[in-house]
DNA sequence: AACCGCTTGTGAACGCAGGTACAAAGTCGC
DNA sequence: GCGACTTTGTACCTGCGTTCACAAGCGGTT
C-alpha cells in the first residue's frame, strides 16, 4: 500500500541496516540454495530452507525480510530468484581478491581450499617470512616474501587480509596490511588485534571453541551425578 | 550483601549459570593470563586484562563475577589465583582426549597444532577413509582407518569429536561419533549437523566469515558515494 | 467468481548481552 | 589509626536478537 510510495521516496535500495548475525546466516542460506539449485525444484518454503540451514523458520523469514519481499505467499521462495537476491545483498558475484599472510600448515590449507574460490574469494597474494617457503606454489599461487606485502596489496587491490602467522607477529602484520589499504581482516592468531576505526576484524579462535565444548561437557557431567538439577534435558535441548 | 547469605544457602560452588558468550571470553582471559604469568607481575587490574583481551573492562569484571569474587578491591586480580579459578571453571587441567575425523589439509593442520595440547586437548585418534593416508604419522599420532572409529572412541574415552571431512559425509560421521559416545562435536564442514538432545555442536564456518567481511566492506563503500547501487532493477521488477 | 488452504511477512513480547555509573571494600601513605 | 585513593562487584538501563503468533496475500479449486 504505502510500501511502493515509500520506495519512491527513498529513491532506491534498502536503507534498512542488516544485523551482522543475520548476514552470517544469509551466507549459510546462500550455500544451502547452491546445493538445492542442482535439483529441479524451483521453489522452497521457509520451513525447508530453515531445516537445511539448521535455524528457526520464522527467523529465516525475518532474515530474508531485511532484503525486502523475496518470496511468494502460498508458494515459497524461488530458488534462482533468492540466490540472485542473496548474492547481490552479500556483495555480488564479483571476485574478491584476498591476501594471506603466514603460509604455514593452516595457511597452506586455506590457500589450497577450493570452497573459497567458488564463492568469489581468491587468494591473489600469499606471503611468508620463511625463505624456505617463498617460491612454493600453493593453490595456484606462488608464495612471495613478506617484504612484498605492500606492493602485492597495492597491485591486486586486495580488500581482505587473512592472518595465519604466529601470534607474536600478528599485530605487526595487521598494521602493515592496514597501512597498505586492507580494511577487512580475518585473524586466526590467538591475539586481540588493535586496528584504527573503519577497519573490520573478525577472529577465528579454535582453542576457544574447544574450550567452550569442554565447559559444556563438564557442566553436563557435573550436573548429573552429584546433586540437584531435576531437568537435564533442558540444557541439551536441540531445536 | 545478600550474596553471601545466598551462597550459604546453596552450600557450595556456583549454581549460577554462565552465559556461553562469557565462557568463550573466559577462555580468552585464561590465555592472556598464561602469557602474563611469565612476567613477574603478581596482580593485574581489570583494565589491563581487558585491554589485552580486547574487551570492555566492566564486561570483563562482569564475566569474572560469574565465578564469584575473584579479585581484591583496590589491588586487582592475582594472576596465579585467577588462572587457577579460570582453569577450574573451564573444566580443569585434566587432559581432554579428542578424535579428529578427516585428515586432509585442514585436519592435518589441526592435528599438528601445538596450541591445543598446551591447553589440555589431545588428539588421541586420527581417522580417515583414504587408505593412502592411513598409517601416516601426524602430530605424534598415527592415522587409522575410519572403520576403527567406534573402537578408538571407546578405548580412548574421547569426549570431543572434530569433523574435517567433506561436507557430504559429515552427517554420517557425526552420527557414528554420537553413537560411539561422543557428546561434543566441533564441525568444520559447511553443513548443519543434526544431533540428538544432550549433544553439543559448534560450527566453524570460514566461508561465512569471509562473506561477512565482504558484506561489511561493501556496506562501507556503498555508504560513501552518494547514489548508485549497481542493481536497481531487482526491486522494481519485484513489485 | 468466490472460497480455501498454504505460506509469507511482520508486530509484539521476551530474554540476553553489553555498557554505564555507582557503591562497597580493601590497601597504602602518613 | 585514620583518611584518601584505587579497584572491584553489581544494579540499572539500553539496544539487539530470537521467538511466537497472526494477519495479509497468493494460487489452486470448485
Ligand atoms: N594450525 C592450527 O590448527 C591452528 C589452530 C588454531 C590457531 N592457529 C594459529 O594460526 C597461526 C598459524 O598456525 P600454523 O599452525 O599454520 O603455524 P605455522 O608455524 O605452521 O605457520 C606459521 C607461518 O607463518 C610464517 N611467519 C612467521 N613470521 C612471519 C612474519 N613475520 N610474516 C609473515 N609470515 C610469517 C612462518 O614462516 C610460517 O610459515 C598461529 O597463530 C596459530 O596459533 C593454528
Ligand atoms: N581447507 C580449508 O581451508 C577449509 C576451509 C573451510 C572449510 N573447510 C571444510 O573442511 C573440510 C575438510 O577440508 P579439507 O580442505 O581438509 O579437505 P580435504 O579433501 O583435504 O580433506 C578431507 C579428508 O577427509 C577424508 N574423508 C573423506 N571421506 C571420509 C569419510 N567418510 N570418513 C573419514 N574421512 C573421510 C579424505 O580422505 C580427506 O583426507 C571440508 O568439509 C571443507 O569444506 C576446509
Amino acid at each position: 500500500m504505502f510500501g511502493s510510495l515509500w520506495s519512491l521516496l527513498v529513491t532506491e535500495s534498502r536503507p534498512r541496516i542488516i544485523p551482522e548475525a543475520t548476514v552470517a546466516r544469509l551466507a549459510v542460506y546462500l550455500r544451502v540454495l547452491a546445493g538445492l539449485a542442482g535439483d529441479g525444484c524451483g521453489h522452497v518454503s521457509s520451513g525447508e530452507l530453515a531445516a537445511a540451514a539448521g535455524v528457526n523458520p520464522a527467523g529465516l523469514r525475518k532474515d530474508l525480510s531485511y532484503l525486502g519481499p523475496c518470496g511468494v505467499r502460498g508458494v515459497g521462495y524461488s530458488v534462482s530468484g533468492l540466490r540472485e537476491r542473496l548474492t547481490a545483498a552479500l556483495g555480488g558475484e564479483r571476485s574478491r581478491p584476498c591476501v594471506l599472510v603466514g603460509i604455514g600448515r593452516l595457511g597452506a590449507a586455506l590457500a589450497d581450499y577450493a570452497g573459497f574460490a567458488s564463492r568469489g574469494f581468491q587468494f591473489v597474494g600469499l606471503l611468508d617470512a620463511d625463505p624456505e617457503r617463498v617460491g612454493d606454489r600453493v593453490g595456484g599461487c606462488t608464495v612471495r616474501p613478506i617484504a612484498d606485502l605492500e606492493s602485492v596489496v597495492a597491485d591486486t587491490e586486495a580488500a581482505i587480509g587473512v592472518i595465519t602467522t604466529p601470534a607474536e607477529v600478528a599485530q605487526s602484520v595487521c598494521d602493515r596490511l592496514v597501512a597498505a589499504g586492507v580494511r577487512s581482516i580475518l585473524n586466526f592468531a590467538p591475539v586481540a588485534l588493535t586496528v584504527p576505526g573503519g577497519v573490520d576484524v573478525r577472529k577465528v579462535d579454535l582453542s576457544v571453541e574447544l574450550q567452550v565444548l569442554a565447559f559444556l561437557d563438564q557442566q553436563r557431567d557435573g550436573g548429573r551425578p552429584p546433586v540437584t538439577v531435576p531437568v537435564p534435558a533442558a540444557l541439551g535441548a536441540q531445536r
